[in-house]
DNA sequence: CTCCTAGGTTCAAAAGTTGAACTTACTCCC
DNA sequence: GGGAGTAAGTTCAACTTTTGAACCTAGGAG
C-alpha cells in the first residue's frame, strides 16, 4: 500500500535496525554485533542472512582458514543511516525517559 | 545503550508504525486503521493500548452510547511523522522494487 | 423484532524467538 | 604434539507472541 510497509518488511523487526546501527558505527563482526546489541546468536544469524538477501548488507570473507566473515552496508543500507540518526534523536527526547521510568518499577 | 533501542521498544514492532502512519493521514478510527493496515483486531488493540500507555497517542471517546473511540497523535507521536516520511522515501527507492519482485515468484 | 455496526474480548493453534549445547577449522601456548 | 581458545555458526526443545475465528455489547435502522 505504501513504501513504509515495504520498508518494514525488510527492517521492521526487533534486531535488524540495531544491527544496521552497529554497521554504521563501523562494528562489522558477528560476535561484536552480537555483544553490543544483545541479540541471541540464532536470531542474529537469520537477521543478517535476511538483510543480505534484501541487499542491505554484504557478507565479506576476510579470512579463508578458518572462515571468518564481516558485514558491510551496501548503498541501500547506508541510506538508512540518516533515518536511524533521526530515530535516535526522537528516542532520546521521548522514549528514553519513559523506558528508564518503566524499568524503575520492575 | 542508545536512543534507538529505546525508540524501538515503543514502536519497533510489526504494526505500531503502520498505525501511526494512518493517524498521520487523519485516519482515526479503529476499524479504518484495521482495514487499511491489515492488522488483526486483537493485535491492533494491544498495539494501540501500548502506544497510549507510552504517550504517543491518546484515546478519545467521541460518543458515549454506544461507546465509540478515536485515536489521535500526541506531540511525541507527531514527532515521528517526519521520520516516517523519510522511511517512506527510502522504502519506495529500495524496498518496494524488492518486495514486488519477491512476491512474483511465490 | 431482526439484522447491522463499531470496537472490542477470548481462546486455541500457528509462527517466531530464545538459550544452551554442539560443531568446525583453525591458532596459540606450553 | 596435546589441550585450551576462538569466530561464526547450527540444532533443538522450550517459551512467547501473533494470529484468525468466533463471540459480545449497546445501541440504531428498517
Amino acid at each position: 500500500m505504501c513504501g513504509i510497509a515495504d520498508a518494514l518488511e525488510l527492517v521492521g523487526d526487533r534486531w535488524a535496525l540495531l544491527a544496521l546501527r552497529e554497521l554504521g558505527f563501523g562494528v562489522n563482526r558477528f560476535s561484536e554485533i552480537q555483544a553490543r546489541t544483545g541479540a541471541p546468536k540464532a536470531s542474529l544469524t537469520t537477521r543478517l542472512r535476511d538483510l543480505e538477501g534484501s541487499g542491505l548488507i554484504e557478507r565479506r570473507r576476510y579470512r579463508e582458514h578458518p572462515p571468518r566473515d564481516e558485514y558491510v552496508l551496501t548503498e541501500a543500507g547506508e541510506g538508512l543511516l540518516p533515518i536511524l540518526g533521526h530515530l535516535r534523536t526522537w528516542g532520546e527526547k521521548y522514549a528514553t525517559p519513559l523506558v528508564r521510568a518503566s524499568r524503575m518499577d520492575n
